[in-house]
RNA sequence: GUGAGAUUAGCUCAGUUGGUUAGAGCACUGGUUUGUGGUGCCGGGGGUCGCGGGUUCGAAUCCCGUAUCUCACCCCA
């Protein structure tokens, strides 16, 4: 038998409906922000990532599903979203065209990881993207989309923030962290030594206990934000909590990709297991230019779905359209007939064989229908249809020109 | 890439110190109560016990390898 690869799904039945669900539910709440969709595509050149995400993360250096097509281009599947929003917000040239350009997708994501839970090779993803707009309230307004589709959804989470920096005090503080680390060498965990080199300021990220207690005296990036940088994330909080969102300051948390700055934040949610951001990002104002776009402000983030659907409050599924069978061999001409013309505005479950009454209820009530419609020879006979609602327990025959 | 635990019917799982035709519940399907369901009764189909080797008179059971799943690390949504 072949199976599907590992780390990778089939979706139906439930899992279908949940998904859906959590699509609609999100787009509409984008769309209320004013935000359009976009899709790229899937498959693009191996550059992109390298110089978006960048060249230090694993997600680039040892999780891309990356080959050499037909053509001899370097191509890989995308492992994340914001890359080739921006490649085609630049290639289409919106960059120049000036004004505030918002977007957002969901699709499949590809990253060679082993799996466990909240973690396929590939997943879903569902994010936003914002160009041209500086202002930290279109931080803010992101954040409280994120909070109204959760809420939306019925799933509880918590809000963690941190700020970055810009390109004027992240790299001092950058140096002040490593020096620090370095000081204190010998006792810290062989990743940590390992990250210094690729991703310094993730060593505050570490789980080891040993480094989270020297890392305790570490500086502290929201300490070294230039005033700029730190007036903004003074604005950000008080509009936060102007609108009633609550958040935590997690002066540890930082994103794994290079193209971030300023604002960065994260939705954890406590009842998934270790994989526990459920939606993360922030304000990557130099990404456009790396691009080879004129520079431009942006912010955006994105939300891994599998993570999200094992929380969605499923809203209880109703009895709806009609079940039809014929209790007689005579009557099943005419009962696809009359299905055939009500399915013209109605989901319509069909049996096309003959059966008694209590097989056509029962497989009614399993097809979920909310009327039970059957034809025997009396109703033939009378030109008329019997009909049950199976909800309200109801029965009543009418005119087959009626129905 | 590292570590741990799993893998028996469509699903959830039993399977006693290795011993005759591998079981249950649910699901599916047929009959039945002479035209009333979700909640009756009786029957039926369906498993080369993940895959490949090995030990043994004999393996679902013991050993080795491998694949996949699950969980954690790493990393990230």
């Amino acid at each position: 038998m072949i199976k599907s690869l590992r780390g990778m799904n089939d979706i139906l039945s439930e899992d279908y409906q949940r998904f859906t669900h959590f699509i609609d539910t999100a787009t509409e709440i984008a769309k209320r922000y004013g935000y359009h969709f976009i899709e790229t595509p899937l498959l693009e050149e191996t550059s992109l990532f390298k110089r978006s995400v960048g060249d230090s993360s694993d997600i680039v250096s040892k999780e891309m599903y990356q080959f050499i097509d037909k053509g001899d281009n370097d191509v890989c599947l995308r492992p994340e979203g914001t890359a080739g929003v921006v490649r085609a917000f630049v290639q289409k040239k919106l960059d120049k065209a000036g004004g505030i350009h918002r977007f957002f997708y969901h699709g499949p994501m590809f990253r060679y990881e082993r799996p466990q839970k909240g973690r396929l090779r590939e997943f879903h993803q569902f994010g936003v993207e914002s160009f041209g707009v500086e202002s930290v309230y279109e931080d803010a307004s992101m954040i409280m989309m994120v909070s109204d589709i959760l809420n939306a959804l019925g799933i509880g989470y918590r809000l963690q923030l941190n700020s970055l920096g810009c390109n004027e005090c992240m790299p001092p503080y950058r140096q002040n962290l490593v020096n620090f680390v370095k000081s204190v060498e010998d006792k810290v965990c062989d990743d940590c030594i390992r990250r210094l080199d690729t991703n310094s300021i993730r060593v505050l990220d570490c789980k080891n206990p040993t480094c989270q207690t020297l890392y305790r005296d570490a500086p502290k990036l929201i300490n070294s934000l230039c005033a700029s940088c730190n007036d903004d994330f003074n604005k950000l909080t008080e509009i936060l909590k102007e609108n009633n969102i609550e958040y935590e300051i997690d002066t540890n948390l930082v994103r794994g990709l290079d193209y971030y700055s300023k604002t960065a934040f994260e939705f954890v949610s406590d009842n998934i297991g270790s994989q526990s951001a459920i939606a993360g990002g922030g304000r990557y104002d130099r990404l456009v230019e790396f691009l080879d776009g004129k520079p431009t402000p942006a912010v955006g983030f994105a939300m891994g779905i599998e993570r999200l659907l094992e929380l969605i409050d499923m809203p209880q599924t109703k009895r709806d359209g009609y079940y039809m069978g014929a209790l007689d061999e005579e009557a099943i001409d005419l009962v696809v007939k009359l299905t055939q013309s009500k399915r013209k505005t109605h989901i319509v479950t069909l049996d096309y064989k003959a059966k008694n009454l209590q097989k056509h209820l029962k497989a009614a009530d399993k097809a979920d229908a909310k009327f039970c419609c059957v034809i025997g020879s009396n109703e033939l006979n009378n030109g008329t249809i019997w009909i049950k609602n199976l909800q309200e327990k109801t029965e009543e025959i009418i005119k087959i020109e009626d129905f």
